[in-house]
DNA sequence: TTTACAGTTGAGAATGATACTCAATTATAA
DNA sequence: TTATAATTGAGTATCATTCTCAACTGTAAA
């Protein structure tokens, strides 16, 4: 069950945008943030039903993107044409490792390339706003 | 006209694959050499269209797929659900930066950044075999 | 607490990029 | 030149995601 605070935050986030309150938001918002995955959208929804909280695939997609736009999970495309989310909440910024075999993500973050991406923005006149950084391989046991 | 050297690496290719050379494939061939875009499968479907060459989508999809394969062209996904395809013939390595509100696409390459990369694949035991890195902003002409 | 109403929901239909199907056609190697 | 396996094009299928709309429900004011 995801703390009051965390709520508290969502429902502001709601009431500036004007959108509602509801329990069907709610559920999709705890079950991103209690999973450490990276998973799809079909994924979250089969968890929620097995959880007993039918909220159906079209609430999920429209959730998600509320849930992106403020922050609170992002959205990421590795290619295969099916979105993945993963939690912002208590979630440091990373990027990841990619296992083109078993399907392995492990995140990692450098602050050295973090920097020199800044550098390479500014040397273009770009106005840096997020970025995707993926290394494809082959993990250790698929090697 | 793709000079005599490509076309003969070209060939060898398709032979190694037990595929034949084409008319439609070699005009695929040429339209993505002869250009130095990013372009969706639609654009060089309509350029060849243009030019006379009346190869029909099904087939720019499934030739696009072989120079990937190959080594002649690269594809890329920008988040917006269309493949973009650039030509990797006489096109040394390279990441992009990708304005968010114009489109437009520029190339770079940061050699600290190709090293850091593998640094990071070594210390996570994973192999690397390819990577994406995209940074997306507003480029001078859209801030 | 009721009320009024704008926002939300779910189910199924629509969309759009890409992949597949298959009959007619063609490159290739003998 | 021939035999044959691969290719092509047109249209259809697929699959993730978005849209539609009627029924429903938070919410804020009375």
């Amino acid at each position: 069950m995801a703390d009051q605070k965390l709520l508290n935050r969502f429902k502001e986030a709601l009431k500036k945008e004007g959108l509602k309150y509801t329990p069907q938001r709610t559920a999709v918002l705890e079950e991103i943030i209690k999973d450490k995955g990276h998973r799809e959208s079909e994924e979250i929804y089969l968890a929620l039903k097995k959880r007993g909280q039918h909220v159906s695939r079209a609430t999920v997609y429209r959730t998600m993107d509320i849930l992106v736009n403020n922050g609170f999970a992002r959205k990421m495309n590795l290619g295969d044409g099916r979105a993945r989310y993963e939690s912002k909440v208590n979630s440091p910024h990373h990027d990841h490792l990619v296992c083109m075999d078993c399907g392995l993500i492990v995140e990692f973050m450098d602050q050295q390339i973090e920097d020199l991406q800044d550098k390479i923005a500014i040397q273009y006149n770009f106005q840096l706003k997020r970025h995707i950084h993926q290394l494809f391989g082959l993990c250790k046991k698929c090697q």
